[in-house]
DNA sequence: TCCGGCATCCCATGAATATGGCATTGACCC
DNA sequence: GGGTCAATGCCATATTCATGGGATGCCGGA
């Protein structure tokens, strides 16, 4: 069986030597490259584009350019490569950003060596692995909001709210669910006062928030 | 150290045993109910409230209500539960929609029962634990669509749009970027044509679904 | 039985949007 | 220098939306 090739960026000596020789260590692993910034990668990558690793791990924080504006860049250059980001911060705002830019796995700096192995022969079969904590948070992000005053709409009003997030015009609504115009009309007058927006773009956006 | 409290509702028999006894063998563990319906386990909490554990082991595909309906369920009457599914079936939209509904962690029942009491321990402790194949699929959701007709929009253009995905008028987004409110309508009418749209709904809903 | 909530319809007015055409100014590229 | 294009602006028209009224029928709880 072929190794996993490894490529890490990360700009603390202590980390680079620890976890790449723990990495190496297992008979599958191959750490093919250690980086302390993401453009040393670039440079390197650029000047010998056979250095392409299987999986890249990805400090977050880094002189320079940050982890999170290398993802975008190196999934450009690696568009096969899975990247495992990690980092000192469970930052909800981070987090989301490196998973929107394309990362794979998010895991915790505490994160014992065992387990940064596992998610890297985790990841190299397909799957992804993330930090307990960073999981939750992942979770939460589709829970449903736990706000009491969640507007109460009636089922005929959810149907309408449904028309409109999907684009449709009152006209369209009203035909597909076989009313008139004017009765699309009158429930909006209704929603719009039980959700105090005035306008179909708020009613969208606070649909699209799970705010309804 | 008070143990972890469980339910679980399961109505394979096999599955039942198995799994209970092997949590039940773990000291910080104790299976407290065993359902085969989430009916049941709704009767029985409605005669002794007192049946409220930290964690609840959900099967997904059950004869009567399905785990997805219960889910909800659950979650009115135990609001500080921690529901963990368990499935034979890794449907993308079943997990979605368990994870819409509340639940906490997905796992296969592929799973060997070490890493359920393991997914038990890390949600007992605030954390979530996600099936590699399952995580993978999560983190693709947020993942940039690999849509090569992604819409190439102008940073202008991105403006605008950011601006009416807020609910904001013309008006208001041509105050915002100090333009014209004529400048926003030319620009809106080239984004409409890029994006093949015609109205603003198309666009915000577009702009939510990622395919901008 | 009466009332409130829900769903249905109609009318009217003013504001916002959709869509067409047209024009000017810089950047940038060949 | 000429061509392309993003960004800015203006005009005009038709459609859609926002919001205020008022009205009828059904159903379930007080």
């Amino acid at each position: 069986m072929k190794k996993i090739s490894i490529v890490l960026i990360e700009d603390e000596p202590v980390v680079q030597r620890n976890l790449s020789a723990y990495l190496n260590a297992h008979p599958d692993v191959e750490v093919i490259g250690i980086f302390g910034r993401v453009e040393d990668w670039r440079d390197a990558h650029e000047h010998d584009p056979s250095l392409r690793p299987g999986i890249l791990l990805l400090d977050i924080n880094l002189p320079g350019m940050s982890g999170l504006e290398g993802i975008g860049l190196i999934r450009r250059q690696l568009p096969d490569c899975d990247i495992i980001m990690l980092t000192t911060f469970e930052d909800n705002d981070k987090i989301f950003k490196a998973l929107c830019s394309g990362a794979c796995s998010y895991l915790s700096k505490q994160t014992p060596l065992q387990k940064i192995l596992e998610a890297v022969l985790v990841v190299s079969q397909g799957g992804s692995y993330m930090s307990p904590a960073i999981a939750r948070k992942v979770v939460l992000h589709f829970a449903p909001k736990p706000k009491a005053k969640k507007a109460r709409l009636s089922p005929r009003q959810m149907q309408i709210v449904e028309g409109l997030t999907e684009g449709l015009s009152y006209k369209q609504t009203a035909d597909r669910l076989g009313i008139t115009l004017e009765t699309v009309r009158t429930h909006i007058k209704h929603i719009y006062r039980e959700l105090q927006v005035n306008s179909k773009a708020e009613l969208i956006r606070k649909s699209f928030e799970g705010e309804i």
